[in-house]
DNA sequence: GTCTATATGATGATAGAC
DNA sequence: GTCTATCATCATATAGAC
């Protein structure tokens, strides 16, 4: 790799592990317990959103988090056992989908599409960009964790919703939308998508959807 | 990285470079002129696709192509120079794409979507997958040859084309819908999108972005 | 829990023989 | 054009002191 970024001087000083000020008079949680944790659970989902996963390093996770990068390990044990936890936290997001699916099939993209697409902004998009663009970048079949979001599921809900002939290919069909949508919005950040309003974006896709799900 | 695969034994043989059996007599294109360089592009495309950019060594470039790993550089400086002969010779295909959006905005999905499904399929696909797929893992903003594939330009023909009021947005969504499709059943090649026919997948696809050229 | 020190190996790149 | 040999660098991962 050609070191695409700013390695700091040789020896920087010496960082504390990022936690508090030391209060100790407080009760609580013990500092240090797992914070750390969490910092490097949320450098490792920008830096592979960023950079994809073979171009994330453990060293570079545990300086943005500002943690010795054995630290690392001592929680996750490997590189890959980061990615594990952070696609963990990232797919629970995806299970509020499954409530606007159900119903009829005629309001279908008035249930989904603003669920959907909410889903995206702020800081739980950052989560999912980084699953999604680190998914793409290792490829399907060896990677299990991808498995993890189960577009299978989805487009069988999808199905059972809209059915109809092709009910499984149109479900499929919604579902790509949305991803293409996301995609260009917030993983690549294409204009005018990435700037459109959320109501703009709703309101021009849904009648798109809608001729998928009531043909 | 954790060396994903395979990596042969401390020292093989010796393997001959690539190329046709040595018929002295014949004249034509002198034998181990650009063989060597076009099993290097045709590895390096492949694996890209595969494994995206950084995941991708210079030496899985070469052990592919049956070529020494100098040599690679030999030809292309660099593994940065690799990526861009892969882009370049990609980025042309894209170029088809515009000779069917000027029209009727009626039949723009009878033009657009069959033009660009085809587009996909074959030896070209893989090609497009590479840089999609690497596109995705290196992020936009820091890599001038994503922007090769001037997506920029295509919406704003599209734009022109549709007309109306949003049409830049509507441009977009037409176009995130394609590219929706194919990362579905080309990149990250999920059923039903990736089993299904060309036909099934133009003939429900087009009423959907006939809904969005024609609102 | 956190850090130092280090083992072990793979990587991109180059110089130079053939 | 092709390969050998090699450099310098950076990687993941571990053992163990504090």
């Amino acid at each position: 790799m050609p070191n695409t970024s700013h390695e700091t001087s040789p020896t920087p000083p010496r960082r504390a592990t990022v936690r508090g000020p030391s209060r100790p008079g407080r009760v609580g949680r013990r500092p240090g317990e797992t914070q750390s944790r969490q910092a490097i659970l949320q450098s490792a989902r920008d830096l592979f959103a960023e950079q994809g996963y073979a171009g994330t390093t453990v060293r570079a996770i545990a300086r943005r988090a500002g943690v010795d990068p054995a630290l690392v390990h001592y929680f996750f044990a490997n590189k890959e056992g980061v990615y594990e936890a952070v696609v963990h936290d990232a797919v629970g997001l995806m299970d509020v989908l499954e409530s606007f699916i159900p119903g009829s099939k005629e309001k279908l993209a008035e249930r989904l599409v603003p669920a959907y697409l909410e889903l995206w902004e702020g800081e739980n998009g950052d989560s999912l960009a980084a699953i999604y663009r680190t998914a793409m970048a290792r490829g399907v079949s060896d990677d299990p964790l991808v498995a993890s979001l189960n577009p299978d599921q989805l487009i069988a809900q999808l199905a059972d919703t809209i059915g109809g002939f092709g009910s499984q290919l149109r479900a499929a069909l919604i579902l790509s939308q949305l991803h293409g949508v996301v995609v260009q919005r917030h993983i690549l950040k294409l204009d005018p998508l990435a700037s459109a309003s959320l109501s703009q974006v709703t309101s021009w896709l849904s009648p798109s959807i809608d001729a998928l799900a009531n043909p």
